[in-house]
DNA sequence: TATGCTTATTTATAATTATTATTAACTTGT
DNA sequence: ACAAGTTAATAATAATTATAAATAAGCATA
C-alpha cells in the first residue's frame, strides 16, 4: 500500500481538518516513519522541511491527529509520548536494556482484538507492550560471556 | 492475604534495599491502596503521617521500587505516570470520559501471559491497557438519552 | 554502654524538560 | 479586501531530576 500525498490529504479532508502543508508533512512523516518518534523528534524532522514550524503547531497537530485516531498515541515510558502513524493491530515492544522500540504483530495470541465489553465497560481500544531485553542486546551479552 | 509490615520489610530487605520508615510506609501504602496513586498523591498520603517527607524522596522511593520490580509503573496518559502495588497478573481500564483507571482481571483472553520470547526478544512482562467508556459513564449516557 | 567514624538516606533547593496557554501575525477562500 | 481558521513566538505550568547539605543508621573500638 503505497502511502502518497493524496492518500494523507484525503485522510486530513476526512477527519473534518483542512490538509495545510504542516499538517499534510507531519501526517506523511508518521505514515513514513516507523520509529514512532515523540513530539520532539517531528519537530526538528519537520524544521528540515519547513524552518519556521512551531513546536506549538508539531504538539496541536499530533495531539488533533490523535484525538481523531489519525494516529496512536504510545505511553512507553515517564516522560516520552511518542505517535505512530501505524493505525493496525500490532503490539510494541520496548528493550529494558537500550530502550529501543519495535512493532510486534500480533500472532493471535491476543484475544483482546475483538471484545466490546468487559464487566460492563465499553471497550474503544486495546493496547498490548511487551518489555525485556531485545535481539540485539541478547546478542551483545552473549558475545560479552565469551571473554568472562 | 494480610499485607501485614513484617511483609512489607520483608518484600524490601529482599530485594537489596534498607527498610527505612520512609520506604516501608510508601510500600504498605502501595499495597493497601487500589487507586494507582501518582508520585504527587502518594506525597500527600504521606505527609500525613511523615509530615517531614520530601517530594524528592517519593520519586527516588518508586523508582526504586520500580526499577526492583516490588511496584508497577503505570503509563496511562501523558503527564500521568501511576504506580501499583498490586503484581498479580491484571490489566487496566482508562474511561475516555471521566479518566477514571479500573483493574481488569484476566480472563484467559491474553494468551501472551506466559510467552518469553517473540521473534528472538526476551520478553520479561506484558500489559495491557483498555480504553473505552466506563460502566458509570455509560449509565449517565443512557440516563441523559431519556430527556433528549 | 558510650564514642567517634563511615556510609547511606533524606531533605531542601534549584534546574530541567515536556507540554499547554495566550495572543499576535499570517494564510486562505470567498 | 474581509473573515475564519491556522500558525508562530512567547510565556506559563507542571512533573521530574540533579545537586548538595543535613540527618540517620551501622559498626568498630574503647
Amino acid at each position: 500500500m503505497i502511502t502518497n500525498i493524496e492518500h494523507i490529504k484525503k485522510t486530513i479532508e476526512e477527519h473534518g481538518l483542512k490538509p495545510t502543508h504542516q499538517r499534510l508533512k507531519i501526517l506523511e512523516y508518521l505514515k513514513e516513519d516507523i520509529s514512532h518518534p515523540t513530539a520532539d523528534q517531528i519537530y526538528s524532522e519537520m524544521r528540515k522541511e519547513i524552518p519556521t514550524i512551531s513546536k506549538t503547531t508539531v504538539y496541536n497537530t499530533v495531539n488533533m491527529f490523535a484525538e481523531k485516531g489519525i494516529v496512536n498515541a504510545l505511553f512507553l515510558s515517564k516522560n516520552e509520548l511518542r505517535y505512530d502513524g501505524d493505525l493496525s493491530f500490532h503490539h510494541h515492544f520496548v528493550c529494558e536494556e537500550c530502550g529501543s522500540l519495535n512493532d510486534i504483530q500480533d500472532d493471535e495470541n491476543c484475544k483482546y482484538r475483538d471484545v466490546k465489553m468487559i464487566d460492563g465497560n465499553q471497550i474503544n481500544d486495546v493496547s498490548v507492550y511487551f518489555t525485556g531485553i531485545c535481539k540485539k542486546c541478547l546478542a551483545k551479552k552473549r558475545k560479552g560471556d565469551e571473554y568472562e
